[in-house]
Order: C-alpha cells, then sequence, then structure tokens
DNA sequence: AGATAATTAAGAATAATTATCGTTTTGGAG
DNA sequence: CTCCAAAACGATAATTATTCTTAATTATCT
C-alpha cells in the first residue's frame, strides 16, 4: 500500500535549510550551510534534490541573477525586490492581488497563449548599496 | 573636437539584427545570423556587443531562460510572455499600466530599497506548444 | 605617415550546472 | 531479521553559456 514518502535524511536536511531561511539561497549557499554538519554531502547532490523540489513543486525558482539560480521555499504568489547591486533577494510583503483573472484572459488573448502563471519582480539598490555608493561617489568627487 | 560616435561595421550589423525581430534573441541566434554576411565575426564579438549595448541602455535583458539570456531592443517598460515549453517570448501590448509610482514607493518602504525598474513576466504555453501537448495526451491515453 | 585608442578573432578559461557511474542507503516483502 | 529492488548518493567528468586574454587589425587624430 501506498504510505506517505519519506525523505532521505539528506533530502530533507536540504528542504528544512531552504525552508527556514528568506534569503531565496544559491545551491552553492545550501551546500555551504550544511557540509558542517553533513561532511559528506556532495554539492551534486543538493542541485539533484533542487531540481526533485522543483519539478514536485516544493520550491520555486525565482530567477538567475549574477549567474546562479536563487530558489524560493514560499511557492504563494508573491513579487520579489532584487538589489542590482549585492544581489539580495527580498520578498515584497503581499498586498493587494495586481495581476488577476481578467488580466490573465487578456494576456492569453493577446499573446495567443495559456497562461499558467506570472512573476513581478523590482529591480533597485537596497539600503546597504545605497550607503556604499553615496560613499564612493563622495570619494571619487 | 567629440563628433557623433559611430558604431564599426559589426557593431552596427549586431544591433540592426537584434532590432530587426521581435523574437527577444539570444546572443548565439544574432550570431547565426550574421555569420553568412559577416564570416569573420566571432561569437565573443556578439557577447561583447550585447553588454555594450546592455550598459549603454540600448538594449534591455528580458532574462535567463533555458539557460540562455535573451534580449529585447524595446527598452520601454512593457512585460512579457514566456512559453515554457519552447522558450518563445512575446511581448504583452502595452495597455494599462499595473504597477505605478505608488506601488514603487510601497516596496520602497516595505523593502528599505530605491526601486528603479520593475519587470513582470507571464509564464505558460504558447498556442503551438498546447496543441502538441494534446497531441501528445492523446497518445499516451 | 606615425602614434594612439578602439575593436576584433581566436581560442583559452571560467563557473554554474548536469550527467555518469559505481556504491550505498532505504523501505517494503517474505 | 534478511533479502531485494529502487532510490539516492559521492565523486568526478562533461557540458554549456559566457567571459577573458592576447595579439592583430582597424579607426582616429595630429
Amino acid at each position: 500500500m501506498q504510505t506517505k514518502r519519506n525523505f532521505s535524511a539528506k533530502r530533507e536536511a536540504i528542504y528544512k535549510t531552504i525552508s527556514s531561511t528568506n534569503i531565496h539561497p544559491t545551491a552553492e549557499w545550501v551546500y555551504e550551510q550544511l557540509k558542517p554538519q553533513i561532511p559528506d554531502l556532495s554539492l551534486g547532490t543538493v542541485y539533484r534534490n533542487l531540481a526533485v523540489f522543483k519539478e514536485t513543486g516544493l520550491v520555486k525558482s525565482v530567477g538567475i541573477f549574477n549567474g546562479q539560480e536563487r530558489f524560493d521555499w514560499d511557492t504563494s504568489q508573491h513579487s520579489h525586490f532584487v538589489c542590482t547591486c549585492c544581489f539580495k533577494i527580498a520578498d515584497v510583503p503581499k498586498g493587494r492581488n495586481f495581476i488577476d483573472a481578467n488580466l490573465y484572459r487578456y494576456v492569453e488573448n493577446k499573446c495567443n497563449a495559456k497562461i499558467q502563471s506570472h512573476s513581478i519582480t523590482f529591480y533597485g539598490l537596497c539600503d546597504e548599496c545605497v550607503q556604499n555608493q553615496a560613499v564612493t561617489v563622495h570619494r571619487d568627487s
């Protein structure tokens, strides 16, 4: 009989690591977090499990920034802010829904396609990078 | 005296190639288009000039899909549809503005950051891929 | 022309990710 | 508990998109 599917110890650890942070980590970051506790962990295993999680819908990809894919345990629809300087990623607190079913239909008609999801990303400078930039500008002048 | 800066022949050709299509091409695609006409064109040159165009704001990146960066000559704010099956990209015709200055301020306050831009991407299946999928499903059953 | 700066081709180098493969672990059946 | 097949794993090779390096070429300026 089909019973509940348990995660392997490592899969479990990888998922726990992702789901306990809001930094939208890279595979590398997850690996570095776990390596001290699980010395025989392989980076390939992290990649493999992240792929599994994506397939099963357990995690979502935020996108590729600075050449590295970023993951999110929160699979509910929400927007992100990405700092174009340090590539910090933050969730935009959910408020009103800007994209509704009407707009989906609009896009479907205009683009002749079946829309399944969407993403909104805001780009800019985080507070830290604004500060650093100000300092740099000062030095340069 | 500083006169108008002309593009080199190859830079010009690369820009013309991008700006004459709405498929949001990859560097590779641009290269393949031009190679027959410009046999001594190097792929590195395409990459370098695309980087130059991005820096100078002449083109924009739509994002990285299926592992390859996609470029857009239309640098005005607009949304995109991306087919998750064949990775076709289409512009969503500009209509109402969903993201306005108010929302920018909202995100800036919530995320403690300076917002400079945003992007909206719709994901789904293009018409062709819907058809193919239907056929596949039929065969499998 | 001669000096200088920008651009280029070719290919090496890099870095993230994926695939391979032999081994280990896991979980269910007997 | 033991056996077995499937799943997961580590190590590492391979892939792939992109960037970097170098030397040559081309354009610009005087």
